[in-house]
RNA sequence: GCCAGGGUGGCAGAGUCUGGCCGAACGCGUCCGCCUGCAGAGCGGAUCAUCGCCGGUUCAAAUCCGGCCCCUGGCUCCA
């Protein structure tokens, strides 16, 4: 079975083709570093993980690149809100981003290149596309002409004459063709540029300004345009030609577009394969969630109220292209949904450390239920990353594995082995989920034995019959994280 | 206006490419039963969908074709 992916070029799902069919160029269209990150840029980067942690399940050896764009006007304007300049502003979004990144348990990607590290590299590209006849320069600014590369707009399917001008009043007067846009820009940052921008503490927009970064070049002092930065990184850690360039949907125009045009008129090859783009995610109010609406729930709050577990559940529980909203009903749905898996885990876990499982016992019908889970997981995973199909199976697994547990006396030693073994791999290698870091009964830790022994005061309690007290100790217990329950073979724990 | 993606049960959300296994998945919710001192968890069962509207193709359509309505995103910074 081979993995399928909607491509953007096409519109259509297609067989997934690498140029080398043992590995994956893959290229992340990461945040600016200028807000902290919200759950919309979770969703990116959790869905482009799972799509990283499958194609390396299916033997890919995956180069996976995402950058930090750390110059934009976006980033002066908070200077003395949230550092003493450009650099340094960025630089604190950047940390507290990598910090998201690793709440939510995001695989690593090979390398995380910034803007302002790429100059030299950019300074390149616009040259050999000044010199290949698709870029001129005005004013110490260089512009992409757009009437120049005769595919511009198959990415989008943008009808050059139905485009609005990019870009602003001043640059427009400089160019040749209103949808031309920068590949650099002359100069420093405008004050005019960061007023809407600024918020409270905000320095003067002159004195931001003054901040801003410079790079010296062939037309003298200014900063990279917007688009240029991707094609520079792309090329420089992976390749001319990258398989999967991965981005959110608001990005496909201008952005992604002038990516592909800049980087196919410089090479003069095919930029990417495969474009993949995720869906914004949406705010209750139905719009989309996003930094200057100000409706966000920042990753950090929900990391903090949820776990990364609930969260992965929950964006994963859509599949990357379709429609999601972020609320209260949606989130609690899914960390009953986590909750389901990770109990099934641990009775599964739990009972194949108990001596009723027995290698001789051998129960058909749950182990043709891992097997169809197995199936249809990756059944799911390949059909464009089908995340919620994937989570399904994994559920449909949960019930085979707690009506065995609950129909037998003696366990099927090989059948919950491989069920075990199909949340470790599937649950928790693909999906990057953890299960079973409750701590279980009998555990030796501290914490476990002083509940241990609450507990066991509490069926002495109970034997007396006093079950006033009895729940009171439960409900205390639960204030503190701890969830009870009464089983034949007496209480058991876990902590939430 | 142009481009893209959506409209499936109370909610949420697969399936649409490759028409029939879809009288529509997984789940949340609600109800009943088992278990239980109670609760929770679990198990079993039930409830809940003329798949946006109209027309067409076909033995057969949520799935294909045509028209229309509505929503979201992009066309300005945005994952």
């Amino acid at each position: 079975m081979t993995l399928r992916v909607t491509n953007s070029l096409s519109g259509e799902r297609e067989p997934f083709e690498p140029q080398d069919p043992d590995s994956v160029l893959l290229y992340y269209c990461g945040l600016t570093t200028s807000d902290p990150a919200h759950l919309g840029h979770a969703r990116g980067w959790v869905h482009v993980d799972v799509m990283h942690r499958w194609l390396d399940w299916l033997g890919y050896d995956v180069r996976h690149v995402e950058n930090f764009t750390d110059v934009n006007e976006k980033i002066v304007a908070r200077v003395g809100e949230d550092g003493t300049s450009e650099a340094d502003v960025a630089e604190s979004y950047v940390r507290s981003i990598i910090e998201d990144m690793r709440g939510l348990n995001l695989k690593r990607a090979e390398v995380y290149p910034r803007v302002s590290e790429h100059v030299p590299e950019i300074i390149d590209l616009v040259e050999r596309l000044i010199d290949r006849g698709y870029a001129y320069e005005a004013n110490g600014s260089v512009y992409f002409d757009v009437t120049s590369f005769e595919e511009y707009g198959k990415l989008s399917n943008q009808d050059l004459d139905e485009m609005e001008a990019q870009g602003t009043p001043e640059e427009q007067s400089e160019k040749r063709n209103p949808a031309d846009f920068a590949l650099w820009k002359a100069g420093g940052v405008d004050p005019d540029a960061i007023e809407d921008h600024q918020h409270e503490g905000a320095a003067p927009p002159e004195e931001a300004c003054e901040t801003a970064q410079t790079w010296e070049s062939p037309w003298g002092e200014g900063r990279p345009g917007w688009h240029i930065e991707c094609s520079a990184m792309s090329m420089t850690h992976l390749d001319e030609t990258i398989d999967i360039h991965v981005g959110g949907q608001d990005l496909v125009f201008p952005h992604h577009e002038n990516e592909v045009a800049q980087s196919e008129a410089a090479t003069g090859e095919t930029f990417a394969k495969y474009w993949l783009h995720v869906r914004l995610l949406d705010a209750p109010d139905d719009e989309k969630m996003s930094s200057s609406l100000g409706n966000f729930e920042t990753v950090a709050e929900a990391l903090d109220s949820y776990g990364p577990n609930v969260v992965r559940t929950f964006l994963l529980s859509t599949a990357y292209h379709s429609p999601a909203t972020y609320s209260s009903e949606t989130i609690s749905e899914a960390e009953a949904r986590y909750e389901r898996l990770e109990r099934g885990y641990e009775r599964a876990t739990g009972a194949l450390d108990s001596t009723d499982a027995r290698t001789k016992v051998e129960d058909e019908q749950l182990r043709a239920a891992v097997e169809t889970a197995r199936e249809e997981f990756e059944a799911a995973m390949n059909d464009d990353f089908n995340t919620r199909g994937a989570l399904a199976s994994l559920r449909e697994l949960t019930g085979a594995v707690n009506a065995h547990l609950d129909e037998h006396e003696a366990y099927d030693y090989v059948g919950l082995r491989e069920a075990v073994e199909t949340y470790e791999e599937f649950g928790g290698d693909v999906l990057g989920l953890t299960f079973g870091t409750g701590v279980e009964e009998g555990t030796v830790d501290l914490a476990g034995e002083l509940v241990e022994l609450v507990l066991s005061v509490r069926e002495q309690e109970r034997e007396a019959g006093n079950y006033e007290r009895a729940d009171q100790l439960r409900d205390d217990l639960e204030a503190l994280g701890v969830e009870v329950q009464d089983t034949h073979d007496g209480p058991e724990f876990r902590l939430e």
